[in-house]
RNA sequence: UGCCGGAUAGUGUAAUGGUAGCACUACUGACUCUGACUCAGUCUGUCUGGGUUCAAAUCCUAGUCCGGCAGCCA
């Protein structure tokens, strides 16, 4: 729709594009973006937003996209996450196609553009030591000093930085820094790091190297490389962005149509952490249940929890993309998993909750298969039978001895639907020794068969249900918020957030028989509570574990 | 006390000098064999003060508030 896709357009990267594409400000108006993850990690719906947005902003000017992995520092990274992270990128339907890349395939032309920068006199080899460099550099107020190795010669420096990438020192020992200036107002111009000496295993390069690029200096080497034109990464690194350019502009390879650094806010969302340390301590102490755990905002816990890509790519479209940053209420990422999954799937009765509804006015032996469709909302998903018979079980707060006003459900004297089936009314009920209700007897009426017609008389609630004698025994395991209330950055920095103890509460109760066969990942509305998706390691298909995607909203509140 | 950003309903995001719109949330009501969905409606917004202009969320100016930056991390 023309309209929608206005709509979709308006955000100030695409407006950037667009602009670049009209001027011809990178040759044949071509497009080209990346997603520049670090292998340190999984990765997380924040990502997700960052990977479609590079992605989409692709796709919408018939450009293309890169996956490239910025692995520039061996010691944090691991290919555990490589895989991982390939992974999930194909899962949520960003298609980098051949176009897989790594930083450290590049590090033989990084070493050469580093002499490149020494050669012209804009790098040189420093001794201080880590202590030292923070000194020198200064503080925001006030400037920095220069090294006193600043001033070597290009021939003193070229012979340093080849002996460093020989091995001749000990890691820390030495650096090759840019040479810009020490009392830059911005901190990121003063000398910046170029390479550091260290002797860490890399996962794709082994032992090759013990020197290695720092992040600003190979960023924009790395996106200049693969012809990329906008250059898509966070708000942070707004004030690296004159380094970033400083670099393309002293490499003789790379004057022409250097790419773009555009910084856009990163998504954060209310309940919600997803800090690589919060992730990791979370995992590392066995709080949860790995990095796929359901109640995670990572994307396998999110995929294992049942939420669909198409709905992560929608909810992120629709979030849009500013300069400012902001948090998402997680109520919209609930909308749209609701939206996406609301025709998709099949709309079934369980209990979860069960208590024993015995309908008096029934022989002991019936048994009746009644047909139900399976999503009122799409015929392609046919219809199923489901057995009724004299017991059943209901959902324990469908029933109360005395409710509240305005209560719809089950009471004593009160009639109302069954779904699918007939309305019953309820004329006693039993309690066990605790004063808990044990069993609701009820009539039914026959007149009343869902599907007949039948005018006569309208009741208030319809409820769902279960036989209690052809059924499957299930369990449901319903998640909540992992943390309650949102803690400041500071709190996250320290830990200090409470975890919500009833993150997952197990509950044991029924399905309907049609749900025998269900598979892992397989995905169902269970009316009146929510949807739900079949445990990926649920094989065995004796006792069924259906996680809780997303609840369905309710009006209803209880007082 | 330095530099760089940012500020539009409760939340997120449009409007590129010309009717402040969309989505989510909340609340009303209608409908309902899901207290869902759907439909109808309501509440609520341009950070502040000046200026330019026929006309300002938009341009200028002075403030206020918020975020980021002093890793040999990315």
């Amino acid at each position: 729709m023309e309209s929608d896709n206005k709509r979709k357009s308006s955000n100030f990267i695409y407006n950037i594009i667009e602009e670049d594409v009209k001027n011809n400000t990178f040759s044949d108006n071509r497009v080209h973006t990346r997603f520049p993850p670090e292998p340190n990690g999984y990765l997380h719906i924040g990502h997700a937003k960052a990977i479609l947005l590079n992605y989409n902003a692709a796709k919408k000017f018939n450009g293309k996209f890169n996956l490239r992995f910025d692995d520039t520092n061996p010691a944090k990274e691991d290919t555990e996450y490589v895989e991982s992270i390939k992974e999930d990128i194909k899962w949520l339907g960003a298609d980098w196609e051949d176009r897989l890349f790594f930083a450290s395939n590049y590090f033989d032309r990084m070493y050469i553009y580093a002499v490149e920068l020494i050669n012209k006199g804009l790098a040189y080899v420093d001794d201080l030591s880590p202590e030292e460099i923070k000194q020198f550099r200064g503080t925001l107020t006030e400037p920095g000093k220069n090294s006193p190795y600043r001033e070597r010669s290009i021939s003193e420096n070229l012979k340093l930085f080849q002996a460093m990438k020989n091995g001749e020192y000990k890691d820390g020992s030495k650096v090759l820094r840019a040479k810009i200036d020490m009392s830059s107002p911005n901190i990121n111009m003063r000398d910046p790091i170029i390479y550091r000496i260290s002797r860490a295993y890399h996962h794709n390069t082994g032992d090759k190297w013990c020197i290695y690029p720092m992040y600003d200096y190979a960023h924009p080497i790395e996106d200049a490389i693969e012809r990329i034109t906008h250059s898509l990464c966070s708000l942070e690194f707004e004030d690296h962005r004159p380094f970033y350019n400083w670099v393309l502009s002293n490499l003789d390879d790379f004057k022409n149509e250097p790419p773009k650094q555009i910084e856009f806010a990163k998504l954060f969302l209310t309940k919600t952490i997803v800090g690589k340390r919060f992730l990791k301590k979370l995992v590392d102490d066995r709080k949860v249940d790995g990095w796929d755990d359901p109640r995670l905002m990572t994307i396998a816990g999110l995929r294992r929890r049942g939420v669909t890509a198409e709905a992560i790519q929608k909810f992120c479209e629709e979030i849009g993309v500013a300069k400012s940053n902001s948090t998402v209420d997680i109520a919209m990422f609930e909308h749209f998993v609701r939206d996406d999954l609301k025709p998709k799937v099949p709309r079934c009765m369980a209990v979860v909750e069960p208590v024993k509804l015995v309908i008096t006015n029934l022989p002991e032996d019936h048994l009746e298969w009644l047909e139900m469709k399976n999503n009122q909302d799409n015929e392609d998903l046919g219809v199923r039978k489901i057995p009724f018979t004299k017991e059943i079980y209901i959902d324990r707060d469908d029933f109360m001895i005395d409710p509240p006003k305005k209560y719809h459900r089950l009471y004593p004297g009160n009639e109302v639907r069954l779904m699918g089936a007939y309305f019953v009314k309820c004329h006693d009920y039993i309690l066990d020794v605790n004063g808990l209700v044990k069993e609701i007897h009820c009539t039914y009426d026959p007149e009343t068969k869902s599907g007949s017609g039948f005018t006569g008389r309208k009741v208030k609630g319809t409820l769902h249900w279960v036989s209690a004698k052809v059924n499957k025994e299930s369990e449901f395991r319903i998640y909540d918020y992992l943390i309650d209330e949102q803690p400041n950055d500071k709190d996250e920095e320290s830990q200090k957030y409470t975890l919500n103890p009833n993150s997952l509460i197990i509950k044991k109760g029924y399905v309907e028989s049609s749900l025998s066969e269900a598979l892992p990942m397989q995905r169902y509305q269970f009316v009146r509570h929510g949807y739900f998706c079949v445990d990926i390691q649920n094989t065995d298909t004796e006792n069924l574990i259906f996680n809780l995607i997303v609840s369905l909203k309710s009006s209803w509140k209880p007082v």
